[in-house]
DNA sequence: ACCCAGGGTCGTC
DNA sequence: GACGACCCTGGG
């Protein structure tokens, strides 16, 4: 079952702990006092630390800690050329990339993405986090690891124990019912994860997903942007409209934005990187300016 | 005390 | 296609 395992690179680039897991892609990992962060996968509990151009990755894993890593944090993708790439578009974009030059995109599970990205919905990280750790204590599976104790998140069956009651006590507010409501749609295959992640277009993943209660464009976009690699989609949020106006459409009434305008700006300028690009001008405007 | 906003979506008109 | 409602929490 779960193997205490370690896996070394050396010399790695576009590879910055605090840009990959503080973008707001992911909600389950935690910096430790050391400066390295700990997180609960699919595939069981990870600490990934940095010590100069290393990075060391240590784990209680299910699977080859190898493999996961490989895909969970994109490795086989050459962010270096697609920061070069993006970086010619404008100077805002160069700017936003310098700032956020360690991010990657992760390749996160897509069942917890879907109920993870639900749950954002008019919502802001921390409680977001604090929510699915809720869920994660009581429905997810416990591993000790290094006298600690950990949970994962719930797998689908696990999940479709709770109420709609139980859901709205671990403070989920509104989104009770879609939760509930999209986990009983997947356990009962109306809609098959194991079918969307073999599908090969994407507008008919994004037609899939819309079919869930409690996913818009907005998360349909997060949720194939974070865990179906779809690099070309440009997932809409506040922050995001905000920079995208400030930038380049120049609005003076910021909520007129028409969310359709922002994404084809999107689209013609950064084409099919735009997902990426969207989260290096998320990070740098959440934090910077 | 009160108001506002937060990685939006849904139902209704 | 526009509009308000919606749980909850932290910050002004």
């Amino acid at each position: 079952m779960y193997k205490e395992q370690k896996f070394v690179i050396n010399d790695i680039k576009s590879f910055e702990l605090r840009d990959i897991f503080d973008c707001g892609q992911c909600f389950r990992w935690n910096e430790q006092e050391d400066g390295s962060y700990t997180g609960i996968i699919k595939n069981g509990v990870l600490n990934v630390k940095k010590e100069e151009s290393n990075v060391i990755f240590s784990g209680l894993l299910n699977e080859d800690i190898e493999k996961v890593c490989n895909e969970y944090f994109d490795l086989n993708t050459d962010y270096e050329l697609i920061k070069e790439k993006l970086s010619t578009v404008d100077d805002n974009l160069k700017k936003s990339i310098e700032y956020g030059e360690g991010i990657r995109i992760l390749n996160q599970d897509l069942w917890e993405c879907i109920i993870s990205f639900i749950i954002s919905a008019n919502n802001n990280i921390p409680r977001i986090k604090k929510i699915i750790d809720r869920i994660s204590e009581n429905y997810g599976e416990g591993i000790i690891w290094n006298d600690k104790k950990y949970y994962t998140f719930p797998t689908e069956k696990e999940l479709s124990k709770a109420s709609v009651e139980d859901l709205r006590k671990l403070g989920l507010g509104f989104r009770d019912k879609r939760v509930y409501t999209t986990t009983k749609m997947i356990l009962n295959k109306e809609v098959d994860l194991n079918e969307i992640i073999k599908l090969d277009n994407s507008n008919e993943i994004r037609e899939k997903l819309l079919s869930l209660d409690g996913v818009g464009e907005k998360v349909a976009d997060c949720i194939m942007l974070f865990s179906l690699k779809r690099f070309d989609v440009f997932p809409v949020d506040v922050w995001v409209r905000r920079v995208m106006n400030e930038l380049y459409i120049k609005n003076e009434n910021e909520e007129k934005v028409n969310k359709t305008e922002v994404r084809k700006i999107a689209e013609e300028k950064f084409g099919s990187l735009a997902g990426i690009a969207q989260q290096y001008l998320f990070y740098y405007r959440k934090n910077v300016s």
